[in-house]
DNA sequence: AAGTCGGGGGA
DNA sequence: TCCCCAGACTT
């Protein structure tokens, strides 16, 4: 089939079948995609849909954004994960201010020199934006296309990347750019879902190479998976006599990076020797439940520590900027989900334990 | 080319 | 439980 024929069907399934009330899609500005695309970036939609209204409800332009304090963008984060987008979101900001007089350059090279914007992404703003024909290679577009054509080998391969970029190129029409982009990308999210796609609604599937030979279970080739290492890690939860928690800031960049969070060691006898420091031989923590949080790349195995201040005769903590927080207020910077579900826990705990 | 970076949702 | 999701950056 011909790459007009094929943008042709993916177009004409989109004007009666995709998706065209989602929050960005309403003035689709470049400052609003960019930020849409950047939290959709290993995000689903679903999730995305409430923090993409309350980010631009508090930093509704690039200027407001820019001038805004770290912490209150990395907030607005919270619970999203993959902090570094946000960081570099704030980066880029001040970087447009300071060097595109505040408008989001419309230019390619442009778009891809800022932090955190690849060439899919910056593909993503001039298209759905701007009207330019620039293709995109995100996870739906990939999958599509590997079913479409059959594509061997995992998509984080440069070979592999550079055929299936080709092969987007090849596909995106010069008119109507963006509704073919806001077309792969429904066709990948609705259609040709990873598991069960409905290849019975799809404008493609006569010629789909995964679909006549029945390999839709097998392409895209997944991406090669060993076993996650396990760590473990003691969060020393302080408590004081108005039920705040020490809260520490973490290192501007790593995992977690710049997110408030309770101090940390690596082991247990670490967690005591703590604790002796700060309070002397009369200190006891109170071990609560640990369980595992999962990253990407690790699992991580909590165990949280949980002692008053009031049997501490000193603080005990130095390193960093540290503050008292009230659960159920407003943190003073980002919190990671894990930090947010003990201080939650604990801020229920302490509620019943006063209707007693 | 491989490793780093979160959290959640679907099957 | 396992897999992946509107990826990009660092080494």
């Amino acid at each position: 089939m011909s790459a007009d024929a094929f943008s042709r069907r993916v177009l004409a399934w989109w004007r009666d079948n995709g998706r065209k009330d989602l929050p960005w899609q309403h003035q689709p500005t470049p400052y609003r995609v960019w930020v849409s695309e950047i939290m959709l970036q290993q995000t689903q939609v679903a999730t995305v849909i409430p923090y993409f209204e309350r980010f631009m409800a508090q930093f509704p332009n690039v200027r407001m954004l820019a001038s805004a304090p770290l912490d209150d963008v990395l907030r607005h984060w919270s619970g999203l994960g993959y902090y570094a987008r946000a960081r570099n979101l704030h980066k880029a900001a001040q970087r447009i201010v300071a060097q595109h007089a505040g408008d989001v350059p419309d230019d390619l090279d442009a778009l891809c020199a800022l932090p955190g914007i690849g060439r899919s992404t910056a593909g993503a703003i001039l298209s759905l934006a701007c009207g330019q024909a620039q293709p995109i290679l995100d996870g739906n577009v990939k999958r599509v296309l590997c079913r479409y054509y059959g594509v061997e080998g995992w998509a984080g391969t440069n070979a592999v990347l550079r055929q299936l970029w080709r092969l987007a190129e090849r596909h995106t029409p010069e008119r109507e750019a963006g509704s073919y982009t806001q077309a792969m990308m429904d066709l990948g999210a609705t259609l040709c879902t990873r598991a069960q796609p409905a290849c019975g609604q799809c404008p493609l599937a006569a010629d789909c190479v995964a679909r006549r030979t029945g390999r839709q279970r097998e392409l895209p080739t997944p991406r090669p998976r060993r076993e996650l290492p396990e760590r473990e890690a003691w969060f020393l939860l302080l408590r004081d006599a108005e039920g705040r928690l020490l809260l520490e800031h973490r290192p501007p960049s790593g995992l977690w990076g710049g997110l408030w969070s309770f101090p940390e060691v690596s082991s247990r006898v670490e967690a005591d020797a703590w604790l002796e420091r700060a309070a002397g031989a009369g200190g006891v923590w109170q071990e609560l439940e640990a369980f595992t949080h999962t990253f990407s790349h690790f699992r991580l195995r909590i165990h949280p520590l949980l002692a008053d201040t009031e049997t501490l005769v000193a603080s005990g903590v130095k390193d960093g900027p540290q503050v008292w927080y009230k659960p159920g207020l407003s943190p003073p910077g980002g919190i990671a989900a894990p930090v947010a579900q003990l201080a939650h826990a604990l801020q229920v705990q302490s509620k019943s334990d006063s209707q007693e």
